[in-house]
DNA sequence: ATGATGCATGACATCGTTGTCAGGCACCAG
DNA sequence: CTGGTGCCTGACAACGATGTCATGCATCAT
């Protein structure tokens, strides 16, 4: 008996609430609770104050996944994003300008790595779309990214980062690589170096193809002989670049002055000039900024990005097409910055 | 007329589709479309086939939020995760160990930035549970973690890290602040130090008091006065700490060794240490390890924690709770690390 | 031939909420 | 007193899926 007695008792302790018993313990129908906890008018003073006493008292909780399934517009209030690495920090400032916007309007973000991995993008985009995401914000790395066309034409708002997509047209907010690239050509040049090297990640990655086509470019440009310089690539990580720093420096006729196009490159560069105590005689300039950068001896001179702004300005993109701008894709461009701290413009041997 | 034929015809492009479109073109019916949305047997091969065809006909996917609304068990395969910024790379590494181990369940993960805020602490703890999450991993930041005790008892599974909850019983995963903090100054004392100083944050944050304590217990315990030991707090950002730093460094009793008890808080001990020309006089031991620590002159030795540890082990221990695992809370302490690298091996002027 | 068994299938209620709509009541003007 | 106008309110269907259950049909042992 005492065993039926529990069975049909309602166990307020482990079930949540839903509107049904706010409704019951408030004594009003549960639209009218409904109407409470989405702050819809029409609601008398008394019953409100009534409802929310209610509710509190069973610590009840709206279940927005239910209230989305029927709300005209299903919004729910989450977006996905997909980048490189959560744990890369040009990654997580990115992400944290994207969320401080998209905070205030009370959207959650399901944040995802994807390693390169063309796979897991599709994958994890799938993931998301069943999630039923209000909008997508995601950095490319598969060959094309025409699977999301389907989506894309149901208007689900889509915003690329770092890199353009390819096969579909739709919004991207990139930083200007190739210009960024040029900048550091033109002040290696200015300090009156004409011997330098291009070390650069793998040519795969659409923004390492930029970043070396905008170097090259200026090098031309400033009456250099393009072939004269080295291009050593598909560096992409800081032992491989630190070994194809050492056998640059080492070989016969040295360059004076290094760009490398990103940073664990950079890193494996500074290593590479202080194993052979040069960090004060070969120049570098690194694209991307990083942390202690002006504590290093010498400092480190580099094309800074602005993740931030990225973060922010895609955000801004993201929510103009949830609020239904129906406006041409376009492609946003953050300028990089040159930061000056040393190692840039150390002068070549007279 | 056409406006009106318009509008009654289903727009297909526009329009996500749902099971009942999937099955009225395969010719079924929707719970069999559901059973092989599902992969659940009891379907033949022949209908499968076509129901699978339609699918992909029609670029149908599956709406987990509708799913799990009537499903048993109603979990959302999503979890959120509350760190102190998701741009800061000691976050970034565990959030990306947890995504790593939860993916391997298709878990999704909501994440979002605390900012030492109690009140979005708050927030964004009911911004989840209104998402329906199956599970929380938090760094407790509020005073007390008592106001998810009615989830808690609702068998939410929760995880906390970095620091201990306050005022309720639940898992955590945290780092060995006090003993490696002792690791510290044990090492400086062994290397004949007896004039140490203690440079660490806000007293509020509960990790920066064990770390005070274990460093002074230590101190105490190697017979140095406790009391002649500089313990400047209160320093939770880089310059507070830098001047903190050459006030104590140019007092006249300075010490010959600092320990800093966070990563910000180096970064501003080795500033004033390079203002002063001091680096290669004054040991110094951080705690928390950082990127290109040991490219630095000297190297900086450090305590390190490791961040890719808590976040599996914070994995492990909320499937284990989804799963059902019901046992008695419990604090998984993950060992910290003593890695030398030339700063904390500077002996004491003879 | 007959009833039992098993498989494939779909009708229907349901999950927790919101949109629609109609009903009840108070109030006011005529 | 009557009809109109608003304001509150709740019954009910619906959102897109899954759990339950009944049904139809073929197969099989008796």
């Amino acid at each position: 008996m005492t065993t039926m007695s529990n069975r049909y008792q309602p166990d307020t302790t482990k079930n949540r609430p839903t509107m049904r018993h706010v409704a019951a313990l408030a004594g009003v129908g549960i639209k009218t609770v409904s109407r409470v906890m989405n702050d819809e008018p029409g609601v008398s003073e008394e019953t409100r104050q009534r409802v929310l006493g209610a509710s509190q008292q069973l610590n009840y909780q709206l279940d927005m996944a239910a209230g989305s399934l029927r709300r005209a517009g299903r919004r729910t209030l989450s977006i996905g994003l997909l980048l490189p690495s959560v744990s890369n920090p040009f990654s997580g400032e990115i992400h944290r300008a994207l969320e401080d916007s998209l905070a205030a309007r009370g959207i959650a973000v399901f944040a995802a790595s994807l390693d390169d991995d063309p796979e897991r993008e599709k994958a994890l985009v799938a993931a998301f779309l069943g999630r039923r995401v209000d909008g997508l914000v995601l950095t490319p790395i598969a060959k094309s990214q025409s699977y999301v066309i389907p989506e894309h034409s149901r208007d689900l708002p889509m915003v690329f980062i770092d890199r353009e997509p390819v096969g579909i047209e739709a919004d991207a907010v990139v930083t200007d690589n190739a210009v960024g690239s040029a900048m550091a050509a033109s002040h290696l040049i200015a300090q009156g170096h004409s011997k330098l090297a291009y070390l650069g990640d793998r040519t795969d990655i659409q923004t390492a193809r930029e970043r070396r086509r905008g170097f090259i470019e200026e090098v031309g440009r400033a009456g250099i002989a393009t072939s004269s310089v080295p291009v050593l690539e598909g560096l992409h990580d800081e032992d491989s670049a630190r070994r194809a720093a050492l056998q640059l420096l080492t070989s016969e006729d040295p360059p004076t002055a290094i760009f490398s196009s990103q940073n664990l490159v950079t890193f494996g560069v500074m290593r590479a000039l202080k194993e052979l105590g040069a960090s004060k005689r070969v120049a570098l300039v690194g694209f991307d900024d990083f942390t202690l950068a002006d504590m290093m001896e010498p400092g480190v001179t580099v094309i800074a990005q602005h993740p931030d702004r990225i973060g922010k300005l895609a955000a801004e993109r993201l929510l103009a097409r949830i609020d239904g701008d129906h406006g041409a894709a376009q492609t946003y461009v953050v300028p990089s910055e040159l930061i000056t701290r040393g190692s840039g413009e150390l002068p070549p041997p007279e």
